[in-house]
DNA sequence: GTTAGGG
DNA sequence: CCCTAAC
């Protein structure tokens, strides 16, 4: 049996040694934060940022070639290996010597960056209506021996290993400043304005190999291509025009699945570089929540809009003349376009990679292009509402924007059917191939309403089925990696991958009514100090509810109970179950419920006339 | 594996 | 809900 850590690491532990060393969690702390910060996204940046100033200055000998050939390759091997080359140097020997073998299936080494330019205002179909001018295709040398390898290992160092940034930035200089008063139309208006008019000089799409290609991300699409695109966070995954549902699955048993997360999401993972420090907040403390919000959107924010001349608290200057208003300035720096996967024949020509990766891209991009805003990782959805009012104008290094592609999305239920990367049933069952027509809506993530299934057997199957998926998964695999015929191109986003395969949050499931019911009487009855015995005793048949559940839950409880009804949210507790929650709450607090221990089995409805519910 | 709390 | 420290 593979053990889910094999899982993990895809089989390969031989190569990567121990992932965390058994030292101090302090002590592995701090090493690896030394360690990896440096070696592990900057490649990346400085990758994205080299390319981008190469590719730059090669514009103006790279401009448009023909109305009908716009597209132009570029291939720098040398220069950006060069740069990359101190940042790179540990890894690119880590990699070489893995790679030595399969060596011999890199014909030559070269950088792929992708590059288009002028600016996607031709995809848009916005007003313009001129084509792509060009898009040039670089590869790094590691990139085509993970994609002609199809790697399917992933070291620790690895984990960067795969190979390029994968963010497409359009850099847009600088947006004007905007009366506070403004509406958020307004803003939207502005930022797309800027985004379709060439107002920025380039696009990136770096793009990296998959090294476990996820079956149930591809898609094909005319011959042997496939196209998808996956958001970075959610695990969502959106693919053009034929592409059916895909759903992402969850590779471990829940609390495998747990402990690995916990592994992969742990502060000692999170590698983050300095210079992003603004990243590293807002994700740390904002992905989950934030990105969360932002399922089913192809793009999404990158870079946080700067302020030009302020802080953030200064970041309000007045323009006395004309407006009385305050006004905000925004500098938004990029914009991010999410994962972009492809895959098509090695014997396909570089043409027509570079026509399908405009296909794909057009296809993302390829109608009407929005602008979402998001204010602490929510998006706002009111385009009525002032910046002011939004807390924009105070606030605005919390606020991101995302292209929003229109797409068919579906989503925007509150609810999920089913948790995101859940039923690995999806997954294993439907694989590779897939109907065209299917729905687009089951795409990966998901929707599942609240009470929606009869959880338990499915959870329990899903329990029972991760084990298939081990095997499953693991089979796929070796698969990939002995058909060189794949290409497979994955734009990167490490730490989202990471996340998004593995530590996907739950989805919300509220408690009901007669959850809480449920709950306050065992509570009542067994104390705050035993969720165990609550969660047997009230919830032993509901899989998704778990101890720490029921404790978070009667932690929520309480507040909710001790704030004023107006300030609750969500569906509604009866007050007499929320004067229980107190009751008991007050009770059990005041009786030490840890030392009431065992059975006593008086239900204490009677919390609020204290009992001597204590024997012993 | 559980608890208890902070986030 | 997530993440962790402490048991």
């Amino acid at each position: 049996m593979v053990s889910k850590k094999r899982l993990r690491y895809g089989g390969f532990d031989a190569f990567r040694g121990p992932v965390v060393p058994k030292a101090p969690r302090s002590i592995r702390r701090n090493s690896h934060k030394k360690s990896s910060a440096g070696s592990e996204i900057c490649p990346f940046e400085l990758l994205a940022a080299v390319a981008g100033k190469l590719l730059q200055e090669s514009e103006g000998s790279a401009s448009s070639t023909g109305p009908q050939q716009k597209e132009e390759i570029i291939i720098s091997k040398d220069i950006i290996k060069q740069e990359l080359l101190e940042v790179k140097l540990k890894r690119s020997e880590d990699l070489d010597q893995r790679y030595c073998a399969e060596s011999q299936f890199i014909p030559e080494p070269s950088n792929l960056e992708l590059q288009l330019e002028p600016p996607l205002k031709d995809l848009l179909h916005s007003d313009n209506d001129s084509g792509i001018e060009h898009a040039s295709i670089v590869t790094t040398s590691d990139f085509l021996k993970e994609v002609t390898t199809n790697v399917k290992l992933e070291s620790p160092d690895s984990k960067n290993g795969n190979l390029c940034d994968a963010n497409m930035d359009t850099n847009i200089p600088k947006l004007h400043t905007e009366p506070v008063e403004k509406q958020t139309e307004d803003l939207l208006d502005k930022v797309n304005h800027s985004v379709l008019n060439k107002q920025y000089s380039s696009v990136h799409v770096p793009f990296y190999s998959d090294p476990v290609p996820s079956a149930s991300f591809l898609r094909h699409r005319g011959n042997n291509v496939k196209i998808g695109v996956r958001d970075d966070d959610e695990n969502s995954f959106s693919c053009n025009h034929h592409t059916t549902k895909m759903k992402a699955f969850r590779l471990q048993s829940r609390s495998g699945y747990r402990r690995i997360r916990r592994m992969l999401t742990s502060k000692y993972w999170k590698t983050a570089p300095k210079l992003k420090d603004y990243e590293q907040l807002s994700n740390r403390k904002n992905t989950y929540k934030r990105e969360r919000c932002q399922k089913r959107k192809l793009f999404h924010h990158s870079s946080k809009p700067e302020y030009v001349e302020e802080t953030s608290s200064g970041s309000i200057s007045n323009s006395p003349e004309r407006h009385p208003s305050k006004r905000v300035k925004f500098s938004i720096k990029s914009f991010k376009v999410p994962e972009l996967y492809l895959e098509m024949p090695e014997t396909s020509t570089v043409g027509s990679l570079k026509r399908t990766v405009m296909e794909a891209l057009m296809a993302i991009i390829g109608g009407e292009l929005h602008v979402g805003v998001l204010l602490q990782g929510k998006k706002v959805r009111d385009d009525n509402i002032t910046l002011q009012q939004t807390g924009i104008s105070l606030n605005s290094d919390t606020l991101g924007f995302m292209l929003e592609p229109t797409l068919p999305q579906p989503c925007q239920s509150p609810v999920q059917e089913q948790p995101p990367m859940s039923p690995p049933e999806c997954d294993n069952h439907q694989p590779l191939s897939t109907s065209p027509d299917s729905p687009i809506t089951d795409v990966g993530f998901s929707n599942s309403s609240p009470d929606s299934p009869p959880e338990t057997q499915l959870d329990n199957e899903i329990e029972k089925r991760k084990e298939e998926l081990v095997a499953d998964t693991k089979a796929i695999v070796p698969i990939q990696s002995m058909n060189p015929e794949i290409l497979s191109i994955v734009p990167l986003n490490q730490k989202l991958n990471k996340r998004s395969e593995l530590s996907q949050r739950r989805t919300r499931r509220p408690f009901s009514v007669s959850e809480v019911e449920a709950l306050v009487e065992a509570v009542e009855t067994l104390g705050t100090g035993r969720w165990r015995d609550v969660k047997i005793r009230a919830f032993d048949d509901a899989n998704h509810r778990t101890y720490v559940d029921l404790k978070d839950k009667w932690k929520t409880l309480v507040h909710t109970a001790s704030i004023s009804p107006q300030q609750r949210r969500g569906e509604p507790v009866p007050q007499d179950l929320l004067d229980r929650v107190l009751a008991a709450h007050a009770f059990w607090s005041q009786h030490q419920s840890k030392q009431h221990g065992k059975h006593q089995s008086e239900p204490v409805q009677t919390v609020g006339t204290p009992v001597k519910v204590c024997l012993e």
